[in-house]
DNA sequence: CAGTTCGTTCAGCATCTACTGAACGCCGAC
DNA sequence: GTCGGCGTTCAGTAGATGCTGAACGAACTG
């Protein structure tokens, strides 16, 4: 039931292309993109599948991460047995979030370097510490005061568009 | 010449890893790890897949998309026929600036939802103009004015290590 | 000229992973 | 009880891609 119209798929497949490139499972994109714009915001698997065109199998292990990554949550719906899901809101800030904590390895691998690299070779650490500083940077740019100005954004533009409509 | 110790290596591994979870290839991480500590900062084709341990033909291949994403550069060396490569200063910049440009079909997406999904929808509009505050809010943080914040914290980083070492 | 030393290219391989189909277990309806 | 609908799991597949080896071309050496 309420399968997208050509016009909708294309969106869907737009919002796969540009989570693949985030570095996701194009199924998360696609399955994100018609939560966003689905006629009905909550959907159980079965009616995902049948509206992606995909197996259930498929989208039974994808929503699993997108609802571990905190972008989709499972509702309930009284008399119903089956799991109906819909977006998270402030999904986005976990993205950020997220992108953020896959910066560790990067540091660690900086600290482990300017361990074994001597102070016999000044040009080397220099590299070092730069890519150190990278870090320290990003750190603080993409930082819990980045997410928290993010989310403000976000709801000075809720709040704004509520007034138009009003 | 010039072969890593284990250690080196597994630096060099890190550094490859680190890439990796960037979405580039894992060679690319490897080759840049390796210009960063290794003794001589210049090296050749040859030479980087001695040490590397790796094929001619693939350190060929990766290191043209260092060059392209400017993170290295190809330098003369007077006398010699082969191709030296080392580390450009400002790479992390051009990380940066790529990773914002990746943005692109997100945006594109988003506005294209708008346009098929009619007012009669207000619930599926908020949602779409939420990913748009998104990128907008993305898009400031990460544009120039971020990339000029970061090379200024580059720069005294450079002068603070320059500073105490004379 | 032949021989050597480079880097490049291309076909092939190995690996990974997103996705499917089928079997299964669960649970409510009847 | 049996049946039907639902989500889960697992083996298998198809597609992509990082990497290699070998053949090649270009440029210098003798």
């Amino acid at each position: 039931m309420a399968e997208p119209t050509r016009s909708e798929r294309e969106f869907v497949e737009r919002i796969g292309m540009f989570f693949e490139t985030l570095g996701t499972a194009r199924m998360m994109g696609r399955i994100y993109g018609w939560l966003m714009i689905a006629p009905q915001p909550r959907q159980s698997i079965t009616e995902l599948a049948a509206a992606l065109g995909a197996s259930k199998a498929s989208i039974s292990t994808v929503i699993r991460q997108l609802e571990l990554g905190q972008l989709v949550e499972r509702v309930p719906v009284p008399g119903s047995r089956q799991h109906h899901y819909q977006l998270r809101s402030g999904g986005w800030a976990h993205i950020l979030r997220a992108r953020v904590a896959r910066l560790r390895p990067g540091i660690e691998a900086a600290q482990f370097g300017l361990t074994i690299v001597g102070d016999d070779r000044p040009g080397q650490r220099e590299r070092l510490y730069e890519l150190m500083d990278f870090f320290d940077f990003v750190g603080v740019e993409y930082g819990e005061e980045h997410v928290r100005r993010w989310e403000e954004y976000a709801k000075q533009g809720r709040d704004r568009r509520a007034g138009e409509r009003s």
